[in-house]
DNA sequence: TTGTATGCGTTATCAG
DNA sequence: CTGATAACGCATACAA
């Protein structure tokens, strides 16, 4: 292993001592032009990059925030050689919601000054990247459903943690705040503008999985919205039950709507939980020869980024990826200076973006690419 | 700041050596149970996660690897309020190929057992956050045009590095491995099976920026499949110089179309650049009217996930993401283990993915999303 | 303005 | 199997 230069090495060339050369570094203004050249000079004939580990230790901080997210699949696809392919799209098809929060965090946080550390790691792991990341950062976002409570508790005690989109009733003990989006208020404006502005009738849920706290807000708030309208949902499992479940893939959402061809006449309008299940949704029934939306309407949310580029464009509920980004920066920021805030709880409003999959004119004359 | 617990804390509330608490949780087998269990319950009660810098400093190695990619946009958005909606869908829009990047390492490393630390920076910034993240991780991934060439050369000194798709021209002194994909030959054989399979005649190429070296080669495979069949490109500039330049974003490949449409009539294919471009280009042409494949067909690069669920889907020329992960994280680890090991030049081949866009007829029976 | 000396929290070596 | 103790490389308070 090469032995990279250090601080001594650099003061003894320049013939400084390290502290000036730390001082040069740091770009302190008390230090003389001769010296910070001499300095400067040195650093660039050894190529010197002063060690991450020493200076965090030293200066007992990182310029780091943890990222850490659930790993959808795991290895399977490794692990299962023979049908490779298949599960290969699946996975990095799920990933798109994941995408735009880790976009939305390395910029909040880059724009801090700090680099982000992320792993995904699941409930069902060991706990080691997710600490491995804790150990590493000044704070750390976790992801819903990314590790036991039990693990995020122990970590709280050792740098400020933001919880992501964690279910409601999953609260965890120790300070750790709490930022999500409106959920349930979100899709059921989305509702309404679907029974108000086109007067649908018969509208059908594709929820995710049945273990999802996400899916089943938005279950509610599409639940709520026609029941204001006297209205009930085509295909009800149970009482207040969503029967039809994909599992948050474009995958699922096609295999949703097969199994709905085969059931008899599909329904109306088919609301998603996610912007995957519709556009998996909307290629099967582009398979099956039926027009959308002129046969049937289909919604999303989340928002991500391909909505827009589809055909139909997918009227969906945005999520205010990059303000998620920057609250999360914020509320890690805040407790690194005073720890012992109270808790908060914050919920970001999300915001009704109509395409034309729901059955709306293209904009005409307006460009959704620029 | 709340000082988090250490070893010593650890090791007396425990009754043992700090030295007991580093080997139980190094996961030493040489430990007596009641030993482990002690310690183990301590460090519970405490919630103690042992200080990364701390770890490697002594270790002498980090759990993590370093990712650096362009920051295309910069805070832009950010500085220039007025016009913030077009300029945030343009930045995040322009991210697609860095998503899968992103994925494709984070999985590699994670496989490895390290952590990603990723960050974005441009040849123009200071590179500061660069230095950061070389300082932090025991390999570094950089993409091209994230750093000016001497910021790259000083860094090698420290830790091993990977370059990304980065120009044959430009080539880094020190020991650096080189990655990239074979741009030239995929666009070739994808110019081929326009010119073979479909006989189209009238073809013409939306470069991305002039000064990218990655549109450069896959003009260079475009004209070089026409010239076989003694075809010359429509609208060309100057010699051997594409005349329609995007920007490797959607809206480019809009503006570029749209540019197009105003010269008169459009040429039969439109081969692009990228897959964004693609995407803009489709999105025009749908808005002017004209019916992709039928009137004009469109091709991209990358492929990107998005191109399988677009409608029509996107053929395009697929770059491995997952194995560039694999084999960055790969010829990391062997630079770790041998540093003066002769720099390697490693070409990834590609896939050529054929959808509808060129005109193929959509695959009967097979369910693209499953 | 610059240099000296010490602490940061772990791991690992080496005795016991 | 366990416990002292010396690095690890840098920042900083303090002294000059």
């Amino acid at each position: 292993m090469r032995t990279s230069p250090t601080v001594y090495e650099v003061a003894e060339r320049a013939g400084v001592s390290t502290a000036s050369v730390s001082r040069v570094l740091a770009g302190h203004d008390r230090v003389r032009q001769e010296t910070r050249d001499k300095v400067m000079a040195a650093v660039t004939e050894l190529g010197y990059v002063p060690r991450g580990a020493a200076q965090d230790l030293a200066g007992r901080r990182t310029a780091v925030l943890g990222l850490c997210f659930p790993d959808l699949v795991g290895d399977r696809d490794i692990a299962r050689p023979g049908r490779a392919r298949p599960d290969q799209e699946a996975d990095t098809d799920a990933m798109y919601w994941y995408d735009e929060v880790i976009r939305g965090m390395e910029r909040a946080a880059r724009r801090s000054g700090y680099a982000l550390l992320i792993a995904a790691s699941h409930e069902t792991d060991d706990a080691n990247l997710v600490l491995t990341v804790a150990g590493r950062c000044d704070g750390l976002v976790v992801l819903a459903g990314t590790a036991p409570a039990e693990t995020v508790e122990h970590v709280v005690a050792r740098v400020p943690v933001v919880l992501l989109a964690a279910p409601p009733g999953i609260r965890v003990r120790g300070t750790v705040d709490h930022l999500g989006v409106a959920n349930e208020s979100g899709m059921h404006e989305l509702t309404r503008h679907l029974l108000d502005t086109h007067g649908y009738t018969d509208l059908c849920f594709i929820a995710g999985p049945p273990d999802s706290a996400d899916s089943a807000s938005r279950y509610a708030g599409f639940r709520a919205a026609l029941a204001e309208r006297g209205l009930t949902e085509r295909g009800l499992a149970a009482a207040g039950e969503p029967d039809l479940h994909g599992d948050f893939t474009a995958a699922g959402g096609a295999a949703v709507v097969t199994r709905l061809l085969q059931r008899g006449p599909v329904p109306r309008v088919l609301v998603c939980a996610n912007d995957q299940t519709a556009i998996g949704a909307m290629s099967a029934l582009r398979q099956a020869g039926l027009r959308v939306p002129e046969q049937v309407a289909v919604t999303g949310f989340d928002g991500v980024q391909v909505a827009r580029h589809l055909s139909p464009g997918l009227t969906t509920v945005a999520q205010p990826m990059r303000e998620i980004g920057e609250v999360a920066v914020s509320l890690l920021q805040q407790r690194i200076a005073e720890s012992d805030r109270p808790a908060e709880e914050i919920q970001l409003p999300v915001r009704l973006e109509v395409r034309e999959s729901c059955g709306c004119p293209a904009p005409a004359g307006r460009r959704e690419d620029q």
